[in-house]
DNA sequence: AGGTAATAAGAAAGCCTTTTCTGAAAAGAG
DNA sequence: CTCTTTTCAGAAAAGGCTTTCTTATTACCT
């Protein structure tokens, strides 16, 4: 009646040999003699047998699964970067435990939380700003974490990034040298290290290099979604804009149609450069003009740094930045 | 020096009662009496106990996890659904483990092995075809299954769906009600029941009932991707298709675009329908007229589904169908 | 051939809970 | 005040595997 399991034992009865030698087999470890080997793979195949991932877990202490904390799958940035944590994740044995976190601090805990108590191996969090509260479940678990698209000021765990400074002053460059004066920037809370610190520092710079004075008005904070576009649209034109950097690519496809259904000229009358080089960018017309992250490579590398960490393997660096670079499309002259 | 873990022996020893009190009080069991419960509760506070969610499945024969089987995470039709899905499980104190399939066959049959290996509660599969091996893989273990926004003709196990047929065959209706005759219909294989039938019957039957001869050539195979979008239209084109329904809004954004790119006219020199109603169709200027597919709705309703399914409880209906409508946007008349 | 080293495989403990079975104490009934 | 019922809590088995410790066997030397 009940959901009949064969087990270890069973195999271990019916190939005439101890539970250990099955264990042996199945885990490849070569102290077996090639025609036991064989008689017991027979059986397990004869059986049907699957090993109970479960009870492997609990006596090895090890699951082969690592927990993925994301802020929604249904924001194109993040999910190319769990499509390669993934993939890696395969490679290498590992499947994934997918939780969004709508980057809400409370979510954040509860499920870090949960991860923690199913024993995950380690965990890629992705998100923008790492409370405190988190940063102390970090250290207090012995877990391995890697920061995916996500920046800890701190350094204390690992992580895999691009330089956002860097790739924001390179942005608000191109548009001064498009001969921009009023180039405005938006992106979500300036509380956290990504946006309030890194990309805005980089904003900065920029136009302190050119001798642009800094205008508070010029500077939104606006969450990543199409739908403020139009919003946020209004919000540049009233401030003077005639340019922006923006954070996000879905934010970035809300102004754009929002400056095109109001019969703006793109890129003659405004220019625009987003962030992510999502899929997105290449969809509209005109294309937008982006910082052309490694999406894909984030997550894989990201995943390929937690392997090393779970095994304990020497890392040379803890800290990844991979390269970018601007592609110029049709919303930048 | 090792991940020193916190046991619920130690609770027991520290609280002076026995594991199953703790147990007991972990659980919510009743049978425990207020003042201990206290105690209890007093001393897992102060170590900070966090019970073991391995030795937990392993005990109860109960994971809290269910295996969720997508094509693509990166897909916003399938990411969508996987988020309604996340949400209902959370609620369910469930988690998710994902796993990318590509569609491939092999890596559907082996994935879902991993995933009932990994011990399972359930399972959520979102692809097009049921594999003869796929099939009784399902039956042969004795998880429950659920298909979101994926058809099994046999109806064997859950699933949640719209009625394709039909919604195709408005799609078309509405082209043949602008006055086309020469209607094209793109969607993957057609040697899955989604497409290759229902799909391809709705498309059969408007036309059938407008006494339109069916094409042969008007009927297109085509990867569900952007940049296979050029070499859609230009079949379209030489098909002498004056319109086209889509399957897949990736897809749609690229026949659109292709279209745009050559200076058409959308939608007075063609028009275009799409299927899924993803964030992408709002997205495009024009915005392309779309079936609204519940699409949150179907991954929660297949979650909630299964979580049924998971306690045996009575299900009034194992094959769900919701409601559609299509949208008029701004790629048909 | 006798002794040591290497190899192959078994026995059993341990991983951390849940859960069943029992028993002791408290409550209720007459 | 005794006897039955209910409530509360402990002991111990069970869950399916890994892993350490041993031992039996085979191979290798001299």
């Amino acid at each position: 009646m009940d959901k009949q399991t064969i087990t270890i034992y069973d195999v271990a009865r019916e190939a005439g040999v101890s539970m250990a030698t099955v264990s042996r087999v199945v885990n490849g470890n070569p102290n077996v003699k090639p025609t036991t080997r064989k008689k017991v793979l027979d059986v397990i195949d004869r059986l049907d047998y699957r090993p109970n991932a479960v009870a492997r877990g609990l006596a090895s202490k090890k699951t082969t699964t690592v927990g993925v904390i994301i802020p929604d799958v249904t924001n194109l940035y993040f999910s190319s970067l769990a499509r390669g944590i993934d993939d890696i994740a395969t490679m290498y044995k590992y499947n994934i435990i997918l939780a969004n976190s709508d980057e809400n601090e409370q979510k954040e805990v509860q499920v870090l939380n949960t991860l923690l108590a199913k024993q995950v191996d380690g965990v890629i969090f992705m998100g923008n700003k790492i409370t405190e509260e988190l940063r102390a479940e970090f250290s207090r678990s012995r877990t391995p974490v890697v920061l995916a698209g996500t920046v800890d000021p701190d350094e204390q765990v690992g992580s895999v990034n691009i330089d956002y400074e860097l790739a924001t002053k390179d942005s608000v460059e191109l548009l001064i040298n498009n001969g921009h004066k009023k180039i405005a920037f938006v992106s979500e809370s300036h509380e956290e290290p990504i946006n309030g610190v890194y990309r805005m520092n980089g904003y900065k710079a920029a136009l302190e290099e050119a001798s642009i004075e800094y205008n508070e008005d010029l500077v939104l904070q606006s969450e990543y979604t199409y739908k403020v576009g139009e919003a946020v649209y209004e919000q540049l034109v009233k401030a003077g804009a005639t340019s922006v950097v923006l954070a996000d690519d879905e934010l970035a496809v809300g102004v754009l149609n929002a400056a095109l259904d109001r019969g703006v000229s793109i890129p003659e009358d405004f220019e625009i450069v987003t962030s992510n080089n999502s899929k997105l960018t290449a969809m509209t017309r005109p294309q937008l003009t982006t910082v052309v992250q490694p999406l894909y490579d984030i997550g894989a590398v990201a995943m390929r740094l937690l392997t090393k960490l779970m095994n304990k393997e020497e890392t040379d660096e803890k800290t990844v930045k991979l390269p970018y670079h601007i592609e110029n499309k049709g919303t930048t002259k």
